[in-house]
DNA sequence: CGGTATCCTTGGAGATACTG
DNA sequence: CAGTATCTCCAAGGATACCG
């Protein structure tokens, strides 16, 4: 038994596994984590996620002004497809000049609790990729 | 007061999210989760991980049937990159033919855990989503 | 077997200009 | 203000061929 066999919320690892790695259709290598990063593994979603989930409400400017480096096309896309997804909602107020603002909704907030959770292992676990970085260039160059 | 604020595990929401969110280098924009999708966010490294945590131990050429989609190139590229982040550790035996066996390090395991929490939310919220992506679609037919 | 090295294609994303 | 519409560019990643 070289297998892994962590046992976690009463349920075996091995299980979880199974489930996560098992294929929406046959052949198409495409479980549903594939077809999560997909969505929401780019560059931007997840950013906005938690901004939105950290202010409540916000309207387009604001969003652009606090994710600096984002581009004024990038944001429209994400978002398009942040809402698509349901995640994210977009209530667009009749006045002039317009107001358009942006909200998370129940399935966003759900998101954004994993979200922080993931944070969470990235803040705890940096220092050790930190290190293994290091000794990985140390072996590197000692090959050399 | 408009900011979510659940309460989870005793720290409120808030708290998490701002951790989560907080720079490493001054205007960088790079946080935590930032970082972290940039490692782990790409098209095969949670596969790989997955797959390794679920067999235990695998060679070269076995990880590479069990992915079918993947080539070689990224299974070495993706391979080299978990290896540099320490997630993944590689056993080269003196043998011919030459013989490697990769596997999860503990790091590697604690980052399979999360992603099993991972693949239960994209599986519990699987249904929602397409539903959310249906009802986009009319609204948009609606407009025209 | 388990890789490198090289070439080539594609689509993700920035910059810029225009609009309801 | 809050977007579209183009143009463009670069690098992620596939195909192929070779190597210890």
């Amino acid at each position: 038994m070289e297998r892994t066999n962590i046992e976690y919320q009463g349920v075996s690892m091995e299980k979880k596994i199974e489930k996560v790695l098992e294929e929406k259709e046959e052949g198409s290598g495409a479980c549903a984590l594939h077809e999560f990063l997909n969505h929401f593994g780019d560059k931007w979603s997840m950013l906005i996620v938690l901004h939105l989930g950290h202010a409540g409400k916000l309207r387009f400017n604001e969003l652009k002004k606090r994710i600096q480096l984002i581009s004024q096309r990038m944001l429209t896309v994400t978002l398009r497809s942040l809402e698509m997804d349901g995640l994210v909602s977009r209530k667009v107020y009749a006045e002039i000049p317009p107001r358009v603002e942006y909200q998370l909704t129940p399935l966003g907030k759900s998101l954004l609790e994993l979200m922080t959770v993931f944070g969470e292992w990235a803040n705890q676990h940096a220092d050790e990729i930190m290190e293994a970085r290091k000794q990985f260039q140390k072996r590197q160059k000692a090959k050399k």
